[in-house]
DNA sequence: TTTACATACCTAATGAAGTTATGTATAAGA
DNA sequence: TCTTATACATAACTTCATTAGGTATGTAAA
């Protein structure tokens, strides 16, 4: 309901939606997994821009999470100081894009943190599924 | 091999490990699952108190996670000013212990939490699983 | 018997990651 | 012309967890 407040409070007057939907609010279990999201769709796509990974993250999940653009590029800025991405610049149509690619450093390292990912989501579904009797 | 540093520097002489392993970091992927971990421990053993739930998620996940005493105490902190836990004090063995339970208000948001969970993992594994082309 | 470890609670300083709210700019469509 | 979409960016703030302590009792090893 939260998703449709925009399209209600056009059609009664002045809405203070400023550029995007701010009204749509990622659950805080997302917090953390950003860098293995970009790594892994980089690892896919061998190289994407930076609005280009928003869009793609809203398409698989349906519309379910949002990457946040003050949490984007910051964390594409930090994963190239780091050695995982290189960066690429190309104008298309005029307008600048920032291509971003996994560096060899970077592909090793996805594949830990995909690892990571396998655990963690492992243990979180130990954690919260009706487990067998331990105590058997 | 983090795992066993304590071993092996306590082979080699002195060590500085205050008082617990520090040695044990958990992934970034666990950041704001504590709460979900929390609630859904307690949904399913009634009543716990601070240490049993480290001890429980490190024996759940195989070690793999350790529950730091400086999340957990304010996490339950949070969590009881917010009307989600009730605090039950209780003496044992002449040491003093906390339990925890769900509120009903608790109760009802723990299913909440537990279906984002879901959705949350459904939306990773999406968007890490060399999934089905979506252009098809 | 002193030292270490396990149990059991607590908090303060810091760090890391994300949200919110902007700013800038071009292109397309109503 | 005004809005929406595309495309980059950052600064202030919040939230969550880590690090690193503090207090206290019980038990086992050195």
């Amino acid at each position: 309901m939260y998703k449709n407040l925009m399209y209600i409070c056009v059609s009664i007057g002045d809405c203070f939606v400023s550029r995007n939907d701010k009204t749509m609010k990622n659950s805080q279990l997302y917090k953390g997994s950003l860098n293995t999201i970009i790594m892994k769709l980089l690892e896919e796509n061998g190289k994407m821009y930076g609005y280009e990974i928003t869009q793609k993250v809203k398409a698989i999940t349906l519309g379910e999470l949002n990457i946040t653009e003050g949490a984007l590029y910051p964390a594409l800025h930090k994963l190239e100081a780091e050695g995982i991405l290189d960066v690429e610049m190309e104008k298309v149509d005029n307008r600048m894009r920032k291509y971003y690619k996994l560096t060899e450093k970077g592909t090793t390292e996805t594949v830990n943190r995909l690892s990571e990912l396998e655990d963690f989501i492992r243990n979180m579904q130990s954690l919260v599924s009706p487990k067998p009797n331990l105590e058997f």
